[in-house]
DNA sequence: ACCTGAACACCGTTCAAGT
DNA sequence: ACCTGAACACCGTTCAAGT
């Protein structure tokens, strides 16, 4: 985690983790069985830090589980490189099961409830995907030299140079809040509708 | 793309390119200036088949591109794990606009422009992602290993024990259909309220 | 303007052998 | 039960040299 949190993913390896370790790199395989291993419990391992929250109505629950599990992803950049594999760790499955649970608790039934669920999550992954990537890979050179790339081509994608994104560098967080919202607006209105 | 969708991602190599395309792999550097350019350009070509639509009603047009974009991105399923990367092709951009231009033209104004646009993509991106992972990386066997670990867990899981998404092979399509259908109704509600 | 070969500095992983 | 060294089959990339 060190090392990934250092250095990123590209540049965790077997040979340089062992160093770090102090052992030989060989040794780890005694330990782990491959490389994707090591990469699969590392990021389970930070949704250690999400709490599940407890004793709250439901859509404050899941707001709070769902902006948390946004924090840790964007806490760890490197994360965002490694969404593309099957997340079925111990963590990330406990705080899956509060999500169900917290909408199947408010009343959301099927064909809803798997909508809901992966609405949320899906969401979430994407815009932490998103963020991240900006985060990681882009200095300030890359952001600027994209820019003016669009500002340059301004008539040939005219509704992104007038309206685009890339000016402004905030706006994440409430980007983020509103689309959450919206989703969380649909999945109660489908409670109430039945 | 060939060698892409045949093999995945990860076998994708400038020496087995070469060899693909004929040359030597050193070779392939005099028009190309790195591996990640490879990986850019290809994930950038796979959107030319996405059409841009036209002369339709803003919320018909948004919905016909965010579902051909996912059937896209579904088609070529090693794009998912190239989906951390900045995309700024001209497809991508292009595609972009698109969706900028028809939601400025619904009336959606900042801040919900930013979100909505962020939203929308966001949001098709992670179902993309999960559903690929998905189809990627489980074979039955992978699956039903997930599956029978949660059933034995049933008592640490309850709740996706008992309603679980991964029992239901299907479902994506009319899972993606709701929530995006969601995100719609809240964008257009900003519209009415102002 | 484009292609080649040799070379550098790495990788993940296996496996016999040690303690 | 755990660690080591040597080795295999690869990588991305550079660079002088060719045509």
């Amino acid at each position: 985690m060190a090392l990934l949190d250092a250095e990123g993913a590209d540049r965790l390896t077997m040979r340089r983790l062992a160093e770090r370790l102090g052992t030989g790199s060989t040794t780890l395989y005694w330990h782990v069985k491959t490389k994707d291993d090591v990469l699969d419990l590392a990021l389970d391992a930070i949704f250690a830090a999400v709490p599940i929250p407890e004793d709250q109505e439901w859509r404050a629950g899941v707001t709070r589980l769902i902006g948390d599990w946004r924090a840790t992803l964007l806490r760890h950049p490197w994360s965002a490189a490694l969404l593309g594999r099957p997340m079925l760790g111990p963590n990330v499955l406990a705080r899956s099961d509060f999500l169900y649970a917290a909408l199947v608790g408010a009343g959301v039934t099927e064909p809803h409830l798997t909508a809901a669920a992966f609405g949320l999550s899906n969401f979430v992954i994407g815009s932490a995907l998103m963020q991240a990537t900006w985060l990681v890979n882009a200095d300030a050179e890359t952001r600027d030299a994209a820019r003016d790339h669009m500002a340059q081509q301004s008539d040939r994608y005219p509704a992104l140079a007038a309206h685009g994104p890339l000016t402004a560098t905030d706006g994440w967080d409430e980007s983020f809040e509103r689309g959450l919202n919206w989703l969380l607006d649909g999945i109660e209105a489908t409670v109430a509708t039945g």
